[in-house]
DNA sequence: CTTGACCTTCCAGTTACTGGAAGCATTATG
DNA sequence: CATAATGCTTCCAGTAACTGGAAGGTCAAG
């Protein structure tokens, strides 16, 4: 399979995938003229990745994942504490910015949005 | 007041004022040994940029943000629109992260998180 | 045989800093 | 007063994960 193809089966853009090769991810096979060709493994390899990185893991936490997906004698207890770090952290940014929606939300409500230079989002930032 | 002082005052590091210094955000005086000299209006400058990094808005919506500050004719029409923009996308981003979170959360709940090798978290992101 | 689609590599840019090196300036200490 | 410890300066490189674009080789169709 050349990359356009993989590209389409996967979703994934042809620049991603020969970015996922440079940093070792997958190591497609070449043809004599110096196209990648894709077998099924690669293609399995790189759906596991869409999927991962859908999912917010990181690229390093992708590259452990493969790794332990590949490791027939792994732990389900080491991919789980990947995926819970994981989990912890998105949920730490959901509050974050749950924060910033909620101060957000009062301060354009607050303001008029007309043509008149009197703006509470403005006095906001400006406070100290 | 050097860098150091206003760095304790704003709580911004040195170096992030520094930077902001570089892209024209602020532009501090400079005494005769190079070092830089800041007034009260640029502590001011740099408490409202602080702040409005807080609540997420990128560097060129404070760019804008400042700029519309120091305008006493603009219209509180357009400082709503930069701040409406970026809470829909705030929005956007909560409900992606969400998604991401319910999904880890029942793979993480299902993994067994022992010593087998059996991993359903696994399987969700090998599954075609 | 040429055109167009597809492939290759390499370089630069994105966001918003952050770390570190090399080297002055100032201040505190013995 | 010499020296050592801060504090300041600039500049360069790295971060995360691509993405766009240039320059050029390859292949299938007409």
């Amino acid at each position: 399979m050349n990359i356009g193809e993989i590209s389409e089966r996967t979703g994934l853009p042809a620049k991603t995938i020969r970015y996922y090769e440079d940093i070792g991810l997958i190591s497609p096979m070449r043809d004599a003229n110096g196209y990648r060709n894709f077998a099924e493994n690669d293609a399995h390899k790189l759906a596991f990745l869409g999927r991962a990185r859908t999912l917010g893991f990181s690229i390093e936490d992708c590259r452990t994942l493969l790794a332990l997906y590949e490791d027939q004698s792994r732990a389900s207890a080491d991919v789980k504490h990947v995926a819970t770090e994981h989990l912890r952290q998105i949920e730490d940014k959901i509050a974050q910015l749950e924060s910033m929606r909620q101060t957000l939300r009062h301060l354009v409500s607050a303001c008029a949005g007309d043509n008149r230079p009197d703006c509470p989002i403005l006095s906001d930032l400006a406070k100290s």
